[in-house]
DNA sequence: AACTCGTGGGG
DNA sequence: TCCCCAAGAGT
């Protein structure tokens, strides 16, 4: 059992020594480069589930196209989706730009400067207001991420399962009581070691600037922690995709406007429940009666973060004459709200096509 | 509390 | 090939 005295040192070792390595070995990243609050905004949200490397191109880009909360707002949300097309859960993008519609509206286009000012917006949660907070404003609050809840549990010796609100919260208050003048360095500064030192697996314990006070290290436990219960595996669907060609053009859909890939471009695709792509054909006859029959041109996986798809991929081909692209495309049992258009496009002309990588990687094949 | 929501990298 | 998982939020 510790006793109150070594907690203490354990903790002021924690502080001195992270803020120092983190002064002198944080990596040179493009929004460390700013206190501008838009930017790290944008950076944080981008972060959400997303490791760093990945969207740092997506970050540069999407500063340079929407360069402060003004200009955000003013674009589509088809733009804003546009520039967000490879890297994933696309309600972030299409909550940054509500966001910054709201900001411009409701808040005389200045962010909030406060924790609890930030949680209000949408797409900013408890880490994301803690991170903003702390890193643009200076504020005295946590940001609690996997990195953070890795690095604590691992330090404190703790099994809790961090998969839990309840460890979360625990993690929470215990960096809140721990938290330094410079609350957004420390933050950054856990999360810069679970990154690179302190890692899931791995963790290079020989170099980190904190063992000597990491009460797992002490115990041989880092192997085991952080304690996490294995998530289930994702569901497979056979799926039927629609590839619909009318004089040198291809057949989009936009998907609806919940859901999966929400508001994304589509090939018209159907779950099969039958085989050799009747289901498929009998969806596009929805809306084209004269139809030639399925030609099986290819098959590719798609891995989502619950569900995988099995795609088999149909070509058609319209006869010869005009063809109106129709009003409006559902994908099933839908009560989306919105209209959803269609459009045949030209392989070289689908630039402005948000395409998620689903389908993208389809193009291949074509 | 349990699900939904993408994609890419690494062992 | 398969598994894990990543600077989470919304419902």
């Amino acid at each position: 059992m510790l006793t109150t005295e070594n907690k203490t040192q354990l903790i002021t070792l924690l502080q001195i020594e992270l803020l120092t390595w983190f002064e002198g070995s944080k990596r040179d990243l493009p929004f460390r480069r700013t206190k501008n609050p838009y930017a790290i905004w944008i950076s944080e949200i981008m972060a959400q589930q997303t490791q760093i490397d990945t969207l740092i191109p997506y970050y540069t880009h999407f500063i340079e196209l929407f360069p402060d909360v003004a200009a955000l707002a003013l674009a589509t949300e088809d733009q804003v989706i546009k520039a967000w097309e490879g890297l994933g859960y696309y309600s972030r993008a299409r909550n940054l730009h509500k966001a910054a519609k709201i900001i411009m509206s409701d808040y005389d286009g200045c962010m909030p400067d406060t924790f609890s000012g930030l949680i209000k917006l949408p797409g900013i949660g408890p880490y994301t207001g803690g991170a903003i907070a702390s890193i643009a404003f200076n504020e005295k609050v946590s940001a609690v991420d996997g990195n953070v809840l890795r690095v604590i549990c691992r330090y404190c010796n703790s099994f809790m399962d961090i998969g839990e609100a309840k460890t979360k919260k625990i993690v929470t208050q215990w960096v809140e009581a721990i938290l330094p003048e410079a609350a957004g360095n420390f933050n950054e500064g856990l999360m810069e070691l679970g990154a690179v030192i302190c890692t899931p697996q791995s963790p290079k314990c020989l170099v980190c600037p904190v063992r000597l006070g990491c009460q797992s290290f002490a115990c041989g436990t880092t192997g085991e922690l952080p304690v996490k219960k294995k998530k289930q595996k994702q569901v497979r669907k056979e799926m039927e995709v629609g590839i619909l060609k009318h004089q040198g053009e291809l057949f989009f859909v936009r998907r609806p406007s919940s859901g999966l890939l929400a508001g994304m471009w589509s090939f018209p695709i159907v779950e099969t429940t039958t085989d050799t792509g009747v289901d498929i054909k009998r969806k596009l006859e929805e809306y084209f009666p004269e139809l030639s029959d399925p030609v099986f041109i290819g098959e590719s996986r798609h891995v989502f973060s619950h569900i995988i798809w099995e795609m088999k991929l149909y070509q058609f081909e319209l006869p010869s004459g005009v063809f109106e692209s129709p009003e409006s495309y559902t994908f099933g049992k839908d009560k989306e709200t919105l209209p959803i258009r269609t459009q045949f496009k030209s392989l070289d002309a689908i630039d402005d096509l948000a395409l998620p990588v689903a389908f993208s990687k389809l193009l291949i094949l074509l």
